[in-house]
DNA sequence: GTTAGCACTCGCGGATCGAGACTGCCAATC
DNA sequence: GATTGGCAGTCTCGATCCGCGAGTGCTAAC
């Protein structure tokens, strides 16, 4: 188990067993592997490197006489060190193309879109999480006056995100003098982030009780709607799982609904994602959930202008078709940036 | 199999295979019902009535020698005249109560606890509409400037509901006159709904041509957008069907999954649910979706004050406790009506 | 190091079979 | 005429068994 580097003829066994197992969803035999990727050796010693394979941990039988599976070392070794870069085909392309034209100029309609179609050509579940929001500069502020001392605070953020909060003033304020004090909040706020405001809150003299008031919740707003909107996470195409037979036993599927359903776990695995790595690729146990000890993650951001980000990816069985995903994640993730770009000023 | 009025004994019977059969997931046999539900009666009795009932419709037998099981014609008839009005444990109602407690005021983030709860006390999958806001009151619009000539309508409806468009006017406009016009376009609109806006659109002179065509799209969009989010229907609790054994096979699963992510089709039928019903409850094949052959639903709506209304429910297996069902539905209905009141105004 | 040959293992699918659960029918009974 | 006990018949389900085939590991020869 010991980390041993492979030889080149060991790493080509195992990159053939990987291709075909994950397309055919059988382990695959030392016949197999003759026949169809190693004309030029015999299944005897293609037998010898498989039991080599197994003694070091990148291969598994289910039983004694069937044939090798990977292991999700031999998955990590495979995606690290063996998968091909994988082109998406103009099929691909057109039907993300397409689905994107549908959507609707807003943030939320985006990445609505975004699950939609990336489950879709991925045929597995998508996983999207909301932009953070903490460095999204503000657009725009408005007042508007509720029952009694309740006031409404809209916010507009970049992207035409749109904040909401009811907030509760100490005494009754006239729509008139809300709207006054939008405008002047407008133009103090706008352009700035919650950061910079919170450093500027001290700044207002104590003399403005109200906006200053005012301006906390904005803050908090922005504060607290981040941890609460990271843990919601959109996802699309659980019909899709149905067709994977590692689904078959509903027991698996129930945990990873489950996973779905409540979100806080999976938002905090999906929130570690590294800005600067392309792709992220999580395989079965090297998941913390048990939940998603028979799957794997393939993960990786997005962006809006050059601060607000979010993750965006799939999960899937660990037998699924890497190079493919990957490619298809990562088209999907570009094309939902540039998608989101404009919106951003 | 015509429309045989069934004497009270054979009510009975029906009754108790409902009841038992709705329990135990099993086909209830003749000796079972003379056991727990006839003392007084032998089995063979019993299995002559269970004849006739399988003969009139109500019943059948999935194999010669099984028990009988409801039809849905048997379903139908226990629901419109043998079901026991259930009360609500307190256990139940405590749930209900606490999780509402944590909703955030808004009607979004009631519903979507609407939803969570009612998927959790039933056991079964939520469905739950957006308000129809065709007729909701306008309570504040805000215009903000946008790249370019683009402008971002806000609009804030009773419930606070805020709907969002962007729409690019013919010439650049700056934010000060855009202010100025969402001042003015608030005095003249507050308090009117969509209809009433376009009865009095005319009679803004055509000296007001920006106004008018920011009008317009205000109208436009509570309108679309109502189409739309019609057809947008939050549903929550999919894991707990895979509890039921009649979804043990995977593609019956599959088509509602299909049904649930598209959601067009449901939206359909859950906006024919009559306002003045108390209860509607659909059985098995009276649907029109192929999907949803083997699956009732049991409908209800919701009210926000006395106007702006959606529809709330639940998706299950045939074989559910209709009773108890029925009144949670309704526990939770009227638990979201009274929380979205308040904030009508 | 590679390969052919071979004995061995093991899972899978199909066939078989008996137990058990119900039924429908008939004749006796109330 | 409704009800009931008895009984033969039907059908499903689960357990068991068996043979096929796929695949392996080992050994001896190249």
């Amino acid at each position: 188990m010991e980390a041993t580097p492979l030889d080149e003829r060991k790493q080509q066994i195992l990159k053939a067993v990987v291709a075909d197992y994950t397309v055919t969803g059988v382990p695959v035999g030392s016949q197999v592997l003759a026949a169809k990727y190693f004309i030029a050796l015999s299944s005897a010693t293609i037998r010898n490197e498989l039991a080599d394979l197994v003694g070091t941990g990148y291969l598994q039988q289910p039983h004694t006489s069937a044939g090798r599976v990977p292991t999700d070392r031999g998955y990590r070794y495979f995606v690290d060190f063996l998968m091909d870069p994988e082109a998406t085909s103009p099929t691909v392309r057109r039907t993300v193309k397409q689905a994107f034209e549908s959507a609707p100029r807003s943030v939320e309609g985006i990445l609505e879109k975004a699950a939609m179609v990336l489950a879709q050509i991925t045929e597995n579940v998508s996983l999207v999480t909301a932009p953070e929001t903490s460095e999204a500069r503000i657009k725009h502020i408005d007042l508007v006056s509720l029952e009694s001392q309740s006031v409404l605070i809209i916010l507009v953020l970049e992207g035409n995100l749109i904040k909401q909060t009811v907030i509760r003033l100490e005494r009754a304020t006239s729509q008139d003098d809300l709207s006054r004090m939008a405008a002047m909040l407008n133009r103090k706020v706008k352009g700035q982030t919650a950061e910079e405001l919170l450093a500027r809150l001290t700044q207002l003299g104590p003399d403005r009780d109200e906006q200053r008031q005012i301006l906390e919740r904005v803050i908090d707003s922005i504060s607290t709607h981040q941890a609460q909107r990271q843990s919601v996470v959109l996802h699309d195409g659980v019909r899709n799982l149905l067709r994977h037979p590692e689904f078959v036993e509903v027991n698996r599927l129930e945990e990873l609904l489950e996973l779905l359903e409540q979100g806080a776990q999976l938002a905090g695995i999906l929130q570690q994602v590294a800005f600067d790595k392309d792709v992220e690729i999580i395989i079965g146990r090297e998941n913390t959930s048990s939940g998603l000890r028979e799957c794997s993650l393939v993960l990786t951001t997005y962006k809006m202008d050059e601060r607000v980000r979010g993750t965006i990816g799939v999960i899937g069985p660990t037998r699924m078709h890497y190079g493919q995903v990957v490619a298809r994640v990562r088209l999907v993730s570009q094309a939902t940036s540039e998608l989101l770009g404009p919106l951003g000023n």
